[in-house]
DNA sequence: ACGGCAGTTGATTGATCGTTCAACTCCGTC
DNA sequence: GACGGAGTTGAACGATCAATCAACTGCCGT
């Protein structure tokens, strides 16, 4: 099989998916963009819904090397690395004018009846980060109070992120998404305090 | 005027963006829902964005009547009031089983070149919203740091809200929301004992 | 009785959508 | 050099979309 043409339509599809979303991507769009023919992604793909599950799977198996490793490149303090994580996503909305945030969470809230199979590959994403986060957590050990919850923590922090993106892109300010997340870091502060106070029992 | 049928119309269309988003809402649901004729949307409306304009121009003016006052009866805490209008939300996503959130929020990440016009009343939205939280934490006076941010918090608690309400969706699970409350929760509760120490000074 | 206008009716338009399909090219196998 | 399947081409289809428009209705002021 020619995976050429497939990977093709799946990046253009990626890109496209992201700058205009789901619904405003024609398959026309797609295949100019891929200088694709309708019959090619047909003959891959039973449908357009089927593009977004590749593209989602792609976003699933490319977290590591696309979305981490760049983010974490001389940060080696998993704290810091939590907050380089988020400094990602604030580059790429300067870049894009507060335009584009993270394509997973406009898709989540732009499909309002996804198949179950969309839904699973978009939960899966979302754990996937969550999961990252928390392996953060777990490395930062001591400082942070034993009885925390590391796990709802990282929930929290895609809250916070996906929250903080959803409001710079309606105010096209980024000024939003850093006081959001200087809030997020006062609360890590705050509990690294707590866990301080712990250390040293009476 | 008659004001009948346009009202009836922006009902409809205000139901039907919020089930199904703007985009997969034809003018011809909107029209069979709300039992009127092409001609007559078109007459009041130039086009389909006037529509969703004339939505977002009632949910701002019926912030007060429709969502603060129904949930802020019967709680006089400032602080609980927040979280109050937080638990009206939820009961949002419980009786739709986790499929519709926030409306705003929704249509804020599903348009992705909003006119200015929108846009604006997208985040006129957002800040009134905020502003009745930042009203809340200013009424909880010196409970609260005197150094805290206010807007900032305010700001920060819908951010949660709606970064909450994308995971509950796509999870389809309440409790992923509930636990991201219950973060938001336990910042509060911080502040507040920070507060306790500032006022009894040595 | 009449004119004028706000509001309604619903058939119609042209564009665009996702999808189909028969014909075609290319290339490895026997 | 014939065969077959993977992959390509691009015209065509039916459905659906937002939007148009000329004809119509009912009401109000005069």
């Amino acid at each position: 099989m020619n995976a050429d043409t497939r990977q093709r339509i799946v990046m253009t599809a990626m890109e496209l998916f992201w700058e205009k979303g789901f619904q405003s991507t024609s398959i026309a769009d797609i295949l100019s963009r891929t200088q694709a023919h309708s019959g090619s992604l047909y003959h891959f793909f039973p449908g357009k819904q089927d593009v977004l599950a590749a593209v989602l799977e792609a976003y699933r198996d490319g977290i590591e090397e696309w979305l981490l490793k760049p983010a974490w490149s001389g940060v080696d303090d998993p704290i810091e690395r939590i907050f380089a994580l988020l400094a990602g996503y604030r580059t790429q909305l300067v870049t894009t004018g507060c335009t584009y945030g993270c394509p997973i969470g406009s898709l989540a809230l732009e499909l309002h009846e996804p198949d179950l199979r969309i839904r699973e590959l978009l939960a899966v994403n979302f754990a996937q980060w969550t999961s990252a986060i928390e392996r953060c957590l777990d490395a930062a050990g001591a400082r942070l109070p034993v009885t925390l919850d590391r796990r709802r923590l990282a929930e929290f922090t895609l809250t916070v992120m996906e929250g903080a993106i959803m409001q710079a892109r309606t105010y096209r300010d980024i000024a939003s998404f850093d006081r959001n997340i200087a809030v997020l870091r006062e609360h890590f502060d705050m509990l690294i305090e707590t866990a301080k106070g712990e250390r040293v029992p009476a």
